[in-house]
DNA sequence: TTGCTTTCTTAACAAATGTCATCGTCCTGG
DNA sequence: CCAGGACGATGACATTTGTTAAGAAAGCAA
C-alpha cells in the first residue's frame, strides 16, 4: 500500500529509495470501516494522515445537532486537524469514513523531524499546504459571492467523483443549505 | 520602516543581522494612497506584500459590478494573491488602499531565493502559511454553519479593530450578506 | 422475502434575506 | 464655504431559504 504514496510523492517531488525508506519506517498504516471516527471532537489531532483509499469527511456538529462539512477526502488527498495538531488542543471537528478507507499516519513530531532531515520532501508539503490554501481562498469567495445554485453547479463541476459517492444531504451540508434546498435546486429547469 | 517588519520577524524566528541584510537588499517599500490599487484584477501578482501600516482588502467584482471582499489585512500582516503568484496567470482578485499603506514588496523568485538560502526564515513562512490556512478553515466553517447574525457578532468581537476603521458596508460585503442586511441586524437588540 | 433504515422528494408555511427606493447626515474636495 | 457624494437607516415588496411533516423509492440486514 506504501506505493500508492510512493507513487503520489514521485509526481511532485524528487525523493530518493533511502529518503523513502526513512518516510515509511516513520508511518503507520490504518484501516477504516465505514463510518468509523479517524477524529473525534474533543480528541487532539495527533496525526498527518494521507488517504492511500476510500472517501472521508471533516465535519462539525452544531447545538441543534445538525452535521456541517467542511471537506469531503479521497486518495491521494491529506486529511487532519491542522489548528489541533499545531496548537495541540481539543479538536472542533470529526473526521470519519463514508466509505471503508485505508490512511497513512505520521505524528506531528515524526512529521517534523522528516520535513528538517529532507528538504525536498519539506518542499513539497508546504507546496501543498500553498494549494491547499489557494483552495480555501477560493471556496470562501464563492461562499460569499454565489448562489446556492451556483454553488452546487460549482460542486459537480468540480468534484463530479463526489457527486456521485456522497449521497445528497451532505453535499447540502457541505455547500450550507438545507437538503430540502438542494433538492428543490435539482428539480429546478435550469 | 524596515524596522517594522525586522521587529516582526523577530517576533517569530531567529534571524541574524546579515540575514536581515539579505532580506533587505531584496525587497522595495511602496506606498499607496487610499484607493490605489496594489493588484488589479487580470494583471499576473508578482509580488509577496508585507504590510507596515494603513488597510488594504483583496476582493473581486461581479458581473453585476458587486464587490466581494475576501479579506481584509492591516500592519505585520501579509497580503498578495497566491494564485496569481504561483500560477502566473491573471488575477480574479483586486488589492487596493482603504487608508494610505505602505508595504515590503519582493517577487516571487527573489522570495524563494530567500527561502532557499534562510531555513529559519522559510520556517518562518510556511509557519505563516500553516496559520493562514488554519484561519481559512475556519472562516469557511463559519460560512456554512453560522447565521448573518453569528457571522457579524464573531466579526465585530475578533476584528474590533476592522469595524472601526472599515465601512459597514464593506463588512457587509465581506460577510456575504446585503448592506441593508447588516444595518437591520445591527438595529435589532442583540 | 420481510421489515427497517436511509435517502430523496414534495408541499405548506414561516423566517430570513435581497432588491429597490427614499431620506437624512456627514464629510470632504474643489 | 458649498455641493455632491458616501454612508447608513428604513420601508415595501419579492425572492430565497429554512422548517416541519409526510410519503415514495431504494438499499440493507436478518
Amino acid at each position: 500500500m506504501f506505493e500508492v504514496f510512493k507513487a503520489y510523492v514521485l509526481k511532485h517531488a524528487l525523493i530518493s529509495d533511502d529518503e523513502f525508506a526513512l518516510i515509511e519506517a516513520a508511518s503507520r498504516i490504518k484501516k477504516l470501516r465505514k463510518k468509523q471516527y479517524l477524529l473525534q471532537e474533543g480528541d487532539v489531532c495527533r496525526d498527518h494522515s494521507f488517504i492511500l483509499s476510500g472517501l472521508l469527511r471533516t465535519y462539525s456538529v452544531d447545538d441543534k445537532g445538525n452535521e456541517h462539512i467542511i471537506r469531503f477526502a479521497t486518495k491521494d488527498w491529506w486529511i487532519s486537524d491542522r489548528e489541533s495538531l499545531l496548537t495541540g488542543l481539543p479538536s472542533k471537528f470529526n473526521i470519519d469514513a463514508i466509505e471503508d478507507s485505508t490512511v497513512l499516519l505520521w505524528s506531528a513530531a515524526q512529521m517534523e523531524d522528516l520535513m528538517d532531515k529532507l528538504p525536498g520532501f519539506s518542499k513539497m508539503i508546504n507546496g501543498i499546504l500553498n494549494k491547499s490554501f489557494i483552495t480555501s481562498q477560493n471556496r470562501i469567495h464563492e461562499a460569499i459571492s454565489s448562489t446556492a445554485e451556483e454553488k452546487y453547479h460549482n460542486f459537480i463541476t468540480r468534484y463530479p467523483d463526489f457527486a456521485l459517492r456522497v449521497p445528497q444531504s451532505m453535499i447540502a451540508s457541505y455547500l450550507g443549505i438545507a437538503p430540502e434546498t438542494l433538492s428543490r435546486l435539482r428539480g429546478k429547469k435550469h
